[in-house]
This record gives structure tokens, C-alpha cells and sequence, in this order.
DNA sequence: ATTTTATGTCAGCCTTGTTGACTTTCCAAG
DNA sequence: CTTGGAAAGTCAACAAGGCTGACATAAAAT
């Protein structure tokens, strides 16, 4: 089929031409298109943004993170972060507890409101995650997610492992 | 491995938990920072964003593209790509032609210098691309495209297939 | 007692999305 | 031929969400 070759151990060296190469990237930019665009339709409905969605995943994903851990997985700053919590909290969909051990963290929780607002999100974005892991098969999805996590820095790949099983 | 039950063959119902979709996303979410993250310190260094790399992208792809075309691969505003073509033209990194049929048409064109950076941009691309097809093997870069594809909007779908085979 | 850490806040900047209003050009119906 | 609409592009203004820098507070650590 592809113009590669190897026997499939990852050990083997590819010839990889960059027109290969290009349908990648191009299927990348694509298919993130469509991995946000339901969640992105019900935030703008409601008034949210891209931002949000991460800050509520997060959340419900480790209930009691600290405001500092959830800045070094989403890789941005305290202020823009900052400004997406406030309104979360203002908004009664996260509440945020001071610690009891350290009182200078800030231990953050989805309140029933935000739980319900996550679940809406991370519904859609399931139902179409799904999709697509039927529509490609099981062999398929075990490459995705071994080419996607070749992709990550390598802090963005621990952060993912440390996440991926300890979760849930 | 995972609890996934199936032939492969796409056409089989998956046993797929929210757990092993949540990885997906979690996946997808890291590997694109990785995936962007080359080029956006390339593009950092001289002054551009990310828009600007899709354009010149997309513009090497197919020279001579109006910027119609243009708009409807990038899901953008015209308002929106204007700003980013416009600062590409007056830095001379993009040449815009008015067209000779339909003079309402502008052709759009890289320069010698605005190869030279696209070429530096996707070169960057590349590299983490080729790194990671070459760890995960080429089955896994199967599967992984499988799923991208899976992944699409319809829409985005079409215009990726045209833009797939059309190409160089 | 001093320093470091965790968090929050204010001010201001940039990129990149948006909508609305406008021009120029083309084409087609009267 | 003219006129009216559609299509391509431009200009202006606004919003979200990144960023930096400076500073405040409280608590923990030394």
C-alpha cells in the first residue's frame, strides 16, 4: 500500500517520503478540527470557551487538584488560566477549597452544575471518538494512539502516562 | 491488551469503555501540542502565529489558490485570513496576483523567501513526524491515519481526500 | 526572622477569531 | 445597455485567550 517498509517492530528504519509525511500533517490539522468542533458548539452556546472545556476535563479527571498542577498540565500561565477559573467559580460550576494540610492551595471540585456541563461536553466528544474507533477497527486504534504518543514532548508524554492510568 | 472485542475488519461492534475514549482525547490533546510545537517556535523567532503557518502551508500546496479556496480549507473568516495574508504580502513572503479571467480573483503565490520559510516550518514538522511514524512502525501509521480520517467532519473529510491524492 | 512557595490580581500587549459595512468586479435579467 | 445582485476583497472594531511584568498575601520552610 504505502511506499514503506519494515516489519512493523518500530525498530526498522522507513523510507518516509515527505509527500507521506504531508498527508499526515494535513490529516492532523483536519481531524483536531473535528475532535473540537462538537464541544466547541455547545461552550459557544453557553457562553464558554476552549479554555473552559480543558479546565473542567481536568478537573473532573483528578477532583482536588491543585490550582499549580492544573497549570503545569495545561501548559499555560497562572493569569490566563487565572481568568478562565474565576469565571468557572463565579459561575457556580467549579468550587474551589482552600487546603487543609497547606492552607495556600487551592483545592478545586466540579459542583453538580459542572459536573453536568463536563458530561455534556465529554459526551459529545466521546460519541465521536467512538465513531471513529468502530468506523477504524481495534488494530487501528492501538496505531493512533502508539503514533500519537510518539508525537508528545517528552514532558507532555509523562504527564499523559502519569494520567493515563493512575485516573479513574 | 484493551478490552476491545472484534475482527478488525471496521465493520465489527467495539466494547469500547469511556475510560479507553477518555485516553484517546487526553492522547489527542498532547500529541497536538507536540505536533505544533516545532513550528511555533520557529514561527515565535521572526514574529508570526500559527495562522501564518497555515496559510504558507497551504499556499505551497496548491501556488496560485485564490484566497476564497483558501478560506474554505482553513475555516476561517475572510476578515480573518486578510489580516494574516496581508502582513505575508507587505513582509514579501507571499505574492498576490490579480487574476486574469476573474480580476475580482487574487492568486496567491510564495515568494523566494516565503518558500524559504515555509520550507524551514515544515521541515520542523516533518522531523517529529517522520520520528514518530518511525518508533510506532509502519502499521501503527496505518491505523493512526485510519482513525484521523474517521475523525473528520464530512466536509473536512472531502477536502482532505482532494487535497491527499491531487497534491504533488 | 527571612526566604520561598502557592495563589491571586491589575495592567497591558499580541494573535487570531468574530461581525458589520463598504468597494470593486463580474454576470445575468430585464 | 443598464441595473441589480453575487462574489472577492478590504477596513474597522470587538472578544477570547494567550503572554509578560509587577505586586500582594498567606503559609510553609529554613
Amino acid at each position: 500500500m504505502d511506499k514503506s517498509a519494515g516489519s512493523g517492530s518500530g525498530e526498522t528504519l522507513l523510507f518516509l517520503t515527505d509527500e507521506q509525511l504531508r498527508k499526515g500533517i494535513e490529516a492532523m490539522f483536519f481531524a483536531y478540527r473535528g475532535f473540537t468542533a462538537d464541544p466547541d458548539r455547545i461552550l459557544d452556546q453557553r457562553g464558554y470557551g476552549r479554555a473552559h472545556h480543558r479546565a473542567l476535563h481536568f478537573i473532573h479527571r483528578a477532583p482536588g487538584t491543585t490550582v499549580n498542577n492544573l497549570l503545569s498540565i495545561l501548559g499555560v500561565t497562572k493569569q490566563s488560566l487565572n481568568r478562565v477559573l474565576r469565571s468557572l467559580i463565579d459561575d457556580g460550576l467549579v468550587e474551589s477549597r482552600i487546603g487543609r494540610e497547606d492552607k495556600r492551595e487551592r483545592h478545586l471540585f466540579l459542583t453538580p452544575v459542572g459536573a453536568e456541563m463536563e458530561r455534556a461536553l465529554s459526551d459529545a466528544q466521546r460519541a465521536r471518538m467512538r465513531a471513529a474507533y468502530r468506523a477504524a477497527g481495534p488494530a487501528a486504534v492501538a496505531g493512533f494512539r502508539q503514533v500519537l504518543e510518539a508525537m508528545m514532548d517528552t514532558e507532555q508524554r509523562a504527564q499523559f502516562q502519569s494520567l493515563r492510568d493512575g485516573g479513574s
